[in-house]
DNA sequence: CAGTCGTGGCT
DNA sequence: TAGCCAAGACT
């Protein structure tokens, strides 16, 4: 049996996650010291559904042509759609630049502290303002991932994944679980997320090796196996998204603007093109030509 | 609130 | 091999 979780003796739970996150954690681009809070937001949204190990490069190239808002600011939106490459979820890319702006012009190319202020950017969700404000700032705030939320589902409840939408209550006890100390508490928070990254993985936990494993709930009940309903899918092949993505792959290694029987070439069925192509000239990642071609954004 | 939105690696 | 999933946001 686990021991129980005593919420109002959690100082060696948070030594626990403290001290191994010091020995264990990944030495990233985005974690090393002179990182602006600029570069840990763009880090964040590149990261938003993507492996860190895909990000790595794009990242350093981005970082190095924009090192602050204003210089991505200046530039057209199309070109932080080329830069994105081959991330996925392009929008990012379109809401990140926006965000540019906004930071440039509102903020005067300073990122707020405050999660709301953060919150109300583009692209800017709860995750990714409780990021920047915890990890750029070193603010004292929950911060709830994915891996976050895996993490304390089975930790806490003994369940092996969290509920499929964020809930009320996991943001009550990601609070109340933060260490007091602002800095302390920032640093918890990375930790439980390279956990969940490293060791609390979704498919091949190596509860061998977790640092709080004394205390998990899920552990200790012999890691009960998820029996709720099917957890929603993504399919892929012959859908709409993978028909978007050909088609800004196209624009994408393109300098100039691309006529439509290039783009027909890319994908076969006439109605799927069609309705992709509308989808990405209403996101704004494509627009067309005085010319009648296709290019992204200017 | 559930659906949509890329891409690729791992088991 | 075919799912499963990866530091979510937005509508």
């Amino acid at each position: 049996m686990a021991i129980r979780l005593d919420l109002d003796h959690l100082d060696p739970l948070h030594d626990a996650v403290l001290t191994w996150y010091d020995a264990e954690r990944r030495d990233l681009p985005w974690r090393s010291p002179g990182t602006s809070p600029w570069q840990v937001l763009v880090s964040e949204v590149m990261l938003q559904q993507t492996p860190v190990a895909r990000v790595l490069e794009p990242y350093a190239r981005w970082i190095e042509r924009w090192p602050t808002p204003a210089a991505l600011a200046a530039e057209p939106a199309g070109e932080a759609v080329r830069a994105w490459g081959r991330l996925g979820y392009p929008r990012r890319a379109l809401r990140l630049h926006a965000c540019a702006v906004a930071l440039t012009e509102v903020y005067d190319g300073v990122l707020p502290e405050d999660v709301d202020e953060l919150r109300a950017l583009p692209g800017i969700g709860e995750y990714t303002a409780a990021a920047v404000a915890v990890f750029a700032y070193g603010r004292r705030h929950a911060v709830l991932d994915t891996n976050v939320r895996r993490v304390l589902s089975r930790l806490v409840d003994g369940e092996p994944y969290p509920p499929s939408t964020l809930t009320v209550a996991e943001r009550r006890r990601a609070r109340a679980l933060l260490p007091d100390a602002p800095a302390r508490s920032a640093r918890w928070s990375i930790g439980l997320m390279e956990i969940g990254a490293l060791v609390c993985r979704a498919q091949t936990p190596r509860c061998d090796a977790c640092p709080v494993r004394t205390w998990c709930r899920w552990e200790g009940a012999g890691r009960p196996a998820y029996d709720g309903p099917p957890r929603r899918g993504q399919s892929y092949a012959g859908t709409d998204r993978q028909c978007r993505g050909r088609l800004l792959a196209v624009l994408r290694s393109s300098a100039a603007a691309v006529p439509g029987a290039v783009l027909r070439g890319a994908w076969d069925d006439d109605t799927q093109r069609e309705r992709a192509l509308d989808s990405l000239l209403d996101d704004g990642l494509v627009v067309i030509t005085a010319d009648g071609k296709y290019a992204l954004p200017a």
